[in-house]
DNA sequence: ACCCTTTTTTAGATCAGTCTAATAAATACC
DNA sequence: GGTATTTATTAGACTGATCTAAAAAAGGGT
């Protein structure tokens, strides 16, 4: 367990699941506690305590006591890089290995720990260098630098025309849901009115002629990009599951470095 | 970790690596001491003494202090499910990643712990259901079974044609040696003599033109079929147990169920 | 047989990651 | 602004996998 001289420090799973749990909180915009981290990983407020002693240690994060812990540029490397592996690997499994949308993050959850820097970049090449998993979520290039999205939530958003950009949740049964009515990445479909008081939305997806009844924590985790052009109706060229995102590559918001 | 009512037991990739060991080495027709799996696992020999108790305990294997342990059944069936991990791991490795024949060991075993079933499955298909991993060591089949393969060490083969059967080193210093003059699974050459006293081996790969000698430890990692045709050397055919046909391939041997 | 060497087991300790229960700090509420 | 509630931390313990050093059993040779 000798620290290496400089550069890639190798650490535990168990500490990769924490880098990870802490910038995602760090990118929801929200202050990483102790309870939050622990609600995130499941294990007990105690735990988390603990650990993020280590990694503050470790040099992978501040820690303030009864306050929380903020990525270092070091830790935000290594979560960032883990980030890029369960992306790629996720586009992997449903491109290569014809694997359901719903299916892929429990997988990508277990690879990404044991797959070497050799697996990620030859999978990167087979897919011609992906810039989107199967869910819509950027994937950081190799370098670290993440695109920058301006999407709109679901949730907020005002009746109109959109395209579904991404779905930022992985419950299986949530997402295969999703995709029975008819709602990916991509897809595009009408939002056609809110019901008053947190209540649910009504969207017409181009596909399917029946309208969808989303409740507001579902929309919360679905991102869409407003359409300027053509009204709701017209069918257009749908996509496969195998291939390029249709109405939107990356183009839209600048590249950002980490660490 | 409650006990599974009946069949799939779970357990930690350690034990998982225990299991693989001691199968390896009753394969070998040896006896499973705990020095020899400490050897193989690179642990201290007490290390080992606790797991197979532990292992016993586990009805995955017989254990008798001071002599060593035995598969029982069900620590076959797991230890011959990882066995089958690994080798499909390799191939798909090698095939679809571009692996080469010397960097897909160490990547399969990290990967073995980690995939899914479903991940098994699909790349099984996608391979087109392989019978030999790249170093031509038989892939046991989804329900336990393996080819036995009746084939001869190179250690004690006396002079004549052979074809390369299989490689059972991992290390990626030896294989990338082999590679590079020209002995893979399934390559011709004619072993042209043995030195005395546990000497070299000169031999000729039919596809490079300069011999190749090899230390008798080598040679005792590649086995053999002979081929009856064509007499290279002087030597004739001296048809060996294992007289099967010319450019190998599987299909040979019978299967034999574990489990 | 007996002693000596090798192999194996026992004993006791460590480390990472986790838990529960108890205590302490921060925050929120009239 | 003082008390109640929520959130965090400390304390103590456990599990799985490992180690080293010491004791015990097996085995070999003359």
């Amino acid at each position: 367990m000798a620290a290496e001289p400089q550069g890639q420090t190798t650490v535990s799973s168990t500490v990769e699941d924490y880098l990870k749990v802490v910038l995602k909180i760090e990118d929801m915009k929200q202050r990483a506690s102790t309870s939050r981290v622990a609600r995130h990983l499941d294990v007990a407020d105690a735990t988390v305590t603990d650990m993020l002693r280590k990694l503050k240690k470790a040099g992978l994060l501040e820690y303030k006591p009864y306050y929380g812990a903020t990525l270092t540029r070091k830790g935000r490397r290594m979560a960032v890089r883990i980030l890029r592996r369960h992306r790629l690997l996720e586009m992997f499994l449903h491109q290569v290995l014809g694997y359901g949308w719903e299916q892929v993050h429990q997988e990508a959850e277990r690879l990404e720990h044991a797959v070497s820097d050799l697996f990620i970049s030859r999978i990167d090449a087979l897919l011609d260098f992906p810039a989107q998993d199967p869910h819509g979520e950027a994937i950081p290039d190799a370098r670290g630098f993440r695109q920058v999205e301006d999407d709109l939530c679901l949730a907020e958003a005002e009746p109109g025309s959109y395209s579904v950009r991404k779905v930022t949740n992985s419950d299986p049964e949530f997402l295969a849901y999703l995709d029975k009515v008819g709602l990916r990445p991509a897809t595009r479909f009408s939002l056609q009115e809110r019901a008053p008081f947190q209540g649910p939305l009504k969207l017409l997806p181009e596909s399917g002629r029946e309208p969808v009844y989303l409740g507001l924590e579902a929309s919360g985790s679905i991102f869409v990009l407003p359409l300027k052009d053509r009204p709701p109706a017209p069918e257009s060229a749908p996509d496969g599951p195998a291939s390029r995102m249709a109405g939107d590559r990356a183009g839209r918001g600048r590249a950002k470095e980490e660490g």
